[in-house]
RNA sequence: GGAAGGGUGGCUGAGCGGUCAAAAGCAACGGACUGUAAAUCCGUCGGGUUAUCCCUACACAGGUUCGAAUCCUGUCCCUUCCA
């Protein structure tokens, strides 16, 4: 059912991973003739990833799954430029400090899908830090700028659409292509690396890579990008109840991590489950072909695995078992986020306002109120109407309090 | 360096002396309908221990006014054109 020989692209290809490339057969030859070193390039701007960089972490994985290197490039240097495409001007530029402390917090999510060694396959984290923080400005443009010629930057999309629009379009921006095109080329001459992968936001930069490559005298080098992937709905990829879907579970508990993916729109299920799980096409056909109530089953499985690939099997089987007990048996389910009231509080009480906020069903006691005037706030399933009243330890005798905003977002007071 | 136009809520973007916590759209949240889906409809959407009360907000600092997002001055920043 494919056109390509090498087990990579194919997995890949069927899965719906592929926009584009710039040398199939190349590549396709390369990757069953060697193992093919191949990065992808991650900004240091957060301490964690969320799910919209998730896809780029599976293509690595898959890499290694089938017998390749992947590398992950941390934008060290780049970051400490300070990203400027962003069109908010007030944006604080990172200390080294807290790029390295962004650097650790990814790294535990990249540990978790790959494996990372010293052996010919396994893992490497490198930071384009290493090299760029030493550029000479003069020996820059003399090795590099020479080859870049702005004629054909101009003709590329991501450059002629700014200018069409007249936006803002300054000299830094123009130059983080020739900083991540000068990237591709050392990290080949660093680390062997013949393939750079990315979202199709990224094609222009790669490209521009590979050709620098070629100027430069490199083997050939390879650009591979994916679609840039939308919910069916149009949302963009990683938002959900109230903020960003992060992969640590330092940021997102594994819980509502499951959640995500078991509240994902019936026409995303296929899709998903191709991208973000590693189960057999055969299998996701089916599931995909369910109809009706029965995709939730679907949905479910989606969430399993994706769950499992971030936080193991176990903090998986957890989260369904909570959302199981609270969803479907009205029960109280253990992982549930959880306010815990000392013993102060509960001889004195505490207003369900309060509570509300603490447990992250509202983010201000404006919205909690609201919630209670709108309905939507209920107490061991009961509708409250009264944001006032105080829960104390006469409250919790009987065992925890379960707190509900809306039909989803549900939360334990416990003593 | 010169000229012009700008900086408004999470975003886009109206308002250009009072009726402005600020139109509209998007996003978000709650409700109805469902299947913990989508679409649709209704409602909400700065904060404060719900109060027709207070606080903070229309880049920043001052000023004019009974009253300023709206006028004036200065500062910073952005955009476009010219050099």
């Amino acid at each position: 059912m494919s056109r390509f020989k090498s087990e990579f692209l194919a997995e890949l290809s069927a899965r719906g991973f592929i926009q584009d490339c710039s040398d199939y057969e190349g590549l396709d030859a390369l990757l069953k003739s060697q193992i093919v070193p191949g990065y992808i390039g991650f900004d240091a701007t957060a301490t964690s990833l969320h799910v919209g960089g998730l896809m780029q972490i599976m293509m690595l994985r898959w890499l290694q799954k089938t017998g390749h290197k992947p590398v992950v490039l941390m934008g060290g240097g780049t970051t400490r430029v300070g990203d400027p495409t962003g069109r908010d001007e007030a944006r604080p530029l990172l200390t080294p400090e807290k790029i390295e402390e962004n650097k650790a917090g990814i790294r535990k999510v990249f540990v978790k899908y790959l494996t990372f060694g010293e052996g010919p396959t396994d893992a490497l984290m490198i930071d384009n830090a290493e090299w760029l923080d030493r550029i000479n400005y003069l020996d820059f443009l003399r090795d590099y700028g020479r080859h870049f010629s702005i004629n054909r930057m101009l003709a590329m999309d991501s450059v002629k659409l700014r200018l069409e629009r007249e936006q803002a379009f300054s000299f830094l921006e123009f130059n983080y292509m020739l900083l991540q095109s000068y990237d591709f080329v050392e990290i080949n001459r660093r680390y062997g690396v013949r393939l750079q992968m990315g979202g199709s936001d990224q094609w222009g930069n790669i490209v521009t890579g590979v050709d620098l490559g070629r100027r430069m005298g490199t083997p050939d080098l390879y650009a591979l990008i994916s679609p840039l992937l939308t919910m069916s709905d149009g949302r963009k990829m990683g938002k959900s109840l109230g903020g960003a879907v992060w992969i640590n579970a330092d940021m997102l508990s594994p819980y509502e991590f499951w959640q995500f993916w078991r509240n994902i729109p019936d026409a995303d299920v296929e899709r998903f489950l191709k991208l973000y799980t590693e189960l057999p096409l055969d299998e996701i056909a089916r599931l995909g072909a369910l109809g009706g109530s029965e995709i939730n089953e679907a949905k479910k499985i989606l969430a399993d695995e994706a769950t499992t690939l971030a936080h193991g099997r176990e903090a998986a089987e957890a989260a369904k078992a909570t959302a199981q007990a609270t969803f479907e048996a009205g029960e109280l389910g253990a992982d549930l986020p959880a306010v815990t009231l000392n013993a102060e509080e509960a001889a004195a009480g505490v207003s369900l306002v309060q509570l509300f906020q603490r447990a992250g069903l509202a983010s201000s006691g404006k919205e909690a109120r609201r919630l209670f005037s709108e309905g939507g706030a209920r107490v061991n399933d009961q509708p409250a109407s009264d944001p006032t009243r105080l829960i104390g330890a006469a409250d919790l005798a009987a065992g925890p309090l379960k707190l509900s905003a809306g039909k989803k977002r549900h939360a334990v007071v416990t003593l």
